[in-house]
DNA sequence: GCGCAAACGTTACGAATTGTAACAGACAGA
DNA sequence: TCTGTCTGTTACAATTCGTAACGTTTGCGC
């Protein structure tokens, strides 16, 4: 039924004037973009329920008139970019356009080039996770630097980590939150042994508090379960 | 005690023009936005070892000069969103910047309104976090703070209680002022035995009115319900 | 009221679990 | 080789939490 998956990201265009949709059709499929193209709210409506592009370019001055509620309901309840391309230049009419979920607004008249590289930067945002290894996390008023083994202070204080307290800070990292129990944790890190008196994971997490400066009576990062694993607690973004 | 963590966005600004700096800075402000602002690249740099702003605003044209060099480097290092500030007008400068990792591009002269805009569409893109359980819960003047194991009260005294206490306080603040039978609670809690003679449970409670300052003849909180179960009193609002 | 048995509260203790200092082997670089 | 760092192991301290023991309260009969 569904034809084959194509990789290219699917940019639909709104747009009543056929020169327009036209032009940047055009533009965006030389620059690698898959397009369709509608003239009317309706049809362009009709299509989102059944397809889901990554990008919604939309003009508004459409002889339906009123665009901005579309654009609005396209943000409440469309996962794509949207791109508001519009004649009306006053900062007002954009700010508005900006508040009611676009996320782009492009003045007519445009270049199309301008146009492929602002789609490029909404679809960059998207899915730039999984691209590349992070290797700098932000928590808690530190900054991990996992090139460089380092860990920095708000305040400017550095300490360096080893390989095997990385290991342990980057698991806790990308589950921040969350039960990691000892079993998963040797799984994930230690490898193999598994054995019952493995008191080496415990020396490594105590360790890592130590250089984050935790009390030892009360550790606001690492949590114990007893019985159960750690929880890191504190609010993680990477990059 | 713990440093109350700012939930406003942070901005971080370059700008070399004093004026402009201030502009944006009292506009973001005012906007509900916290700001940093940077004359020159250098220092730029070094703070973002230390800390880690959600939007970076990026005056092109500074007197070091290259920088377009920074905001490739921001793109790839930084998980902040870019936003390039710029004299230049030619759709090339815009092109190129966006395809170096920008993630917006605003022309001088700009309307500081439009900024503030252009900033919370970006940001709106971002957090799509995980939606976290509720762990925090409000009662009879105590605040518990489950992910950090803590009991706060008005007065500003603070309690710690262990997970198996958690477990119980959970239970009791999800069904205030509605009879909890023993059973239930080996259920939910213990999991498994549900034997007769299981003081465990008693005891868990027993320590936790202690920690919540109940008095022992006549609980307040905590009332038992001689051979059906326990009750818990008090007016609970989680968040 | 009294007595009694069951239910419940509390304390003390101990087994299991976890924290951490001290030690020792492995390893890399000078 | 020597030196310093990393890292697991060991030994012991600290914590958690259930169990047992004992004290207190409740409900019910008289």
């Amino acid at each position: 039924m569904t034809p084959v998956r194509d990789a290219r990201p699917h940019v639909a265009i709104l747009d009543d004037e056929p020169e327009i949709r036209r032009m940047l059709a055009d533009a965006l499929e030389e620059a690698g973009f898959r397009t369709s193209t509608f003239s009317r709210a309706t049809e362009f409506e009709a299509a989102l329920k059944r397809t889901a592009p990554d990008v919604c370019l939309v003009d508004l001055g459409l002889p339906d008139r009123d665009g901005l509620a579309l654009v609005h309901r396209l943000a409440l309840e469309s996962g794509a970019a949207i791109i508001i391309i519009s004649g009306r230049a006053q900062v007002q009419d954009r700010v508005t356009g900006l508040e009611l979920g676009a996320d782009d607004y492009i003045i007519k008249p445009f270049d199309p080039a301008e146009v492929v590289a602002r789609i490029r930067a909404r679809l960059r945002k998207g899915r730039s996770d999984t691209d590349r290894i992070a290797t700098v996390a932000h928590f808690a008023g530190w900054t991990a630097h996992f090139d460089r083994y380092l860990l920095a202070s708000e305040a400017g204080e550095e300490v360096t980590f080893s390989h095997a307290e990385g290991e342990v800070l980057r698991l806790f990292l990308e589950s921040p939150k969350r039960l990691i129990s000892r079993t998963q944790m040797q799984e994930i890190l230690g490898g193999a042994a598994g054995e019952s008196f493995d008191r080496a994971m415990d020396v490594r997490i105590s360790r890592l508090r130590t250089k984050l400066g935790e009390d030892p009576k009360n550790p606001r990062l690492i949590k114990t379960i007893y019985g159960a694993g750690y929880i890191f607690l504190g609010d993680v973004r990477w990059g």
